[in-house]
DNA sequence: GTTAATCTTGACGTAAACGTCAGTTTCCTA
DNA sequence: TAGGAAACTGACGTTTACGTCAAGATTAAC
């Protein structure tokens, strides 16, 4: 990967098309999320160009969205990921917001191992359940 | 804790209040979750009683929809918690469906664990633009 | 014996996150 | 130049997960 490669890739521009094979996600989803002010993507005529930001905001609205967080939840989080053009004040709410969800997403990593492990313990007594009861390996 | 009172807490039934307050929900969303048959509390008269069995499933309900799943889901893997009353067939599905949910929820955990280290890299940039700018300590 | 609290069952309302359809434009190509 | 193909803008529909009354039943307290 060299540097031309690289700034061809980070100049491309998405059509709708491409950004729906690009997250497996339907055209009414992108423009959605643009009139949510999730996206932004530039205009050429009355269509939609995607920008390399846009496809980062996106990343991250699939992860948020993974993550069982809101759109309007993912949407302040944003902001984090371009904050040069705001004013300090912003820019010191955004932080905040995002220590917030930082420490929250980390409790949910907790939580969620200790999920998994229970999961983990409840599969096993289903499993001798079924053993006792004659199943055969391949159902297991 | 001694056995008589762990029997008389696992025998505890509870009212629909107690059971609002203990797990943080309106009525309504513990009636309809009734409906959706993710409980089943008892009945005295009309009134509904909800047992340890119950207490079990809300808390299951609550991590689960923590971790971004639907009503639907989450109903489809309680049984794995109840399966001693099902046909074997039945619990062998149960059984497929939480190995798929055990996979699904170790692979969101490494995702989380990827976006907390992004959003701590990101938390940093935005630190720094902060000092530059002059931001006193406090406000970090 | 009435009032107040707690519970019940409908039934309609609502916010979020899109799906779907209808009609129009715009551009490319045969 | 006629016809797709891909995009657009409304606008209404849908599912999930409840909220919010309204009206009646039951029970506890005064």
């Amino acid at each position: 990967m060299n540097l031309i490669s690289t700034k061809t890739k980070d100049d491309k521009l998405n059509t709708i098309t491409e950004m729906c094979k690009l997250f497996q996600v339907s055209a009414r989803t992108l423009r959605f999320y643009e009139s949510k002010e999730l996206l932004f993507p530039i205009r050429k005529g009355q269509n939609r160009l995607f920008t390399k930001s846009d496809r980062g905001r996106m990343k991250l609205i699939m992860q948020g969205k993974r993550f069982g967080f809101s759109l309007e939840e993912i949407r302040q989080l944003l902001n984090l990921y371009s904050f040069g053009d705001h004013r300090t004040r912003q820019i010191k709410q955004t932080y905040q917001l995002g220590l917030k969800r930082l420490s929250s997403m980390e409790e949910q990593k907790k939580e969620l191992g200790l999920a998994i492990k229970d999961l983990r313990a409840q599969l096993q007594l289903c499993k001798d359940l079924l053993q006792k009861r004659g199943a055969v390996p391949e159902d297991l």
